[in-house]
DNA sequence: ATCCCTGCAAACGATTTGCAGAACA
DNA sequence: TGTTCTGCAAATCGTTTGCAGGGAT
C-alpha cells in the first residue's frame, strides 16, 4: 500500500494519465524522465506494483510484454499493430456474452482479455 | 527452414503433440528432457523459432510469457487459472463476430487472441 | 566429407532485490 | 526524527547468440 506522496509517484501517474494506450515499464520510464530526470527503473516497477495492488493501475499482457494502464478506464480492449508495434485502446468489447460463454463446467470465469492484431491506419498508408 | 531431422526436434514436436495446452519454453524443456536428457534450452528456442517459421507451431502470449502450441489445432482460445497458473485450451471461440467488429476505420484486423481468466475445476475444490 | 545442428557459456533485456542515503510526514 | 522511498548496482529469469564439436545426409 502506498503511504507517502512523492514527486516520482506523481510523475508516473501523470504519464499514465496522458498515455494513448498501455505502456511498458521502460517506455513509461522514458516518458517520465522527461519530467523528472534521474528517475530510476526500479522505482517505476515498484510504483507500478503498488499502484496495481491499490487497484489504481492494471496490467495487460501483450506480445510477450507487460503493459500498464490506469484501472479507472472503462471496459475496453486493445489493438496491436504488427508493423509499428504500437498498442491502441479500443472502446468496444467484441465479446458479446461476457458470462454465458460455452466454457466446460467447473471453470469459473472472472475476467477476459481480448487483443486484436493487424495494421494500424498509420502503417497501412 | 528446417533441413534435417534430429532426435531433439522429434522429441520437441512429440512433447507439443501430447500437451494439454500451450507450453512455455522452459516447461517444454523440462518435459522433453525426460525423453532426451542433455537437451539444451537454446535448442528448444531455436527449434521453436524454426517450427514457427515453418508454420507448424504458433506462439500465444499469456500472463507475460510466450507459450507455444501446434499450429494445426482448430481455432480456439485459452483459459488461464489464477490459482495454479495452468493454461487450458478452450474449444470455443467466444468472439461472436470475428469480422464485423466495431473497430475504428483504418484499422485492418488480421487476427485476434482471447484469454479468459478465472479458477479451474481442480483449484475451485 | 559437407554443413547443419547441438550444447555450453556468455550476452541481453526485462524485472526484482539489497543496501545506504534522501526525503516525506 | 522516524520510516518510507529512491537510486544504484547486483541478482534473476527468460531468451538470444557465438563458437567449436557432433551428427545427418
Amino acid at each position: 500500500m502506498i503511504q507517502r506522496n512523492t514527486r516520482q509517484r506523481d510523475t508516473i501517474l501523470a504519464v499514465l494519465e496522458r498515455a494513448e494506450g498501455p505502456l511498458s515499464a521502460p517506455e513509461l520510464l522514458c516518458r517520465a524522465q522527461q519530467d523528472l530526470p534521474g528517475l530510476g527503473i526500479a522505482t517505476v516497477y515498484r510504483t507500478l506494483k503498488l499502484l496495481t495492488e491499490d487497484g489504481r493501475v492494471r496490467s495487460v499482457n501483450l506480445d510477450g510484454e507487460s503493459l500498464f494502464e490506469r484501472a479507472d478506464l472503462p471496459h475496453h480492449h486493445h489493438f496491436a499493430c504488427r508493423v509499428c508495434g504500437k498498442v491502441f485502446d479500443l472502446d468496444v468489447c467484441p465479446l458479446a456474452l461476457p458470462q454465458g460463454l460455452a466454457v466446460p463446467p467447473g471453470y469459473l470465469v472472472e475476467g477476459h482479455e481480448v487483443t486484436l492484431y493487424g495494421v494500424c491506419p498509420g502503417c497501412s498508408a
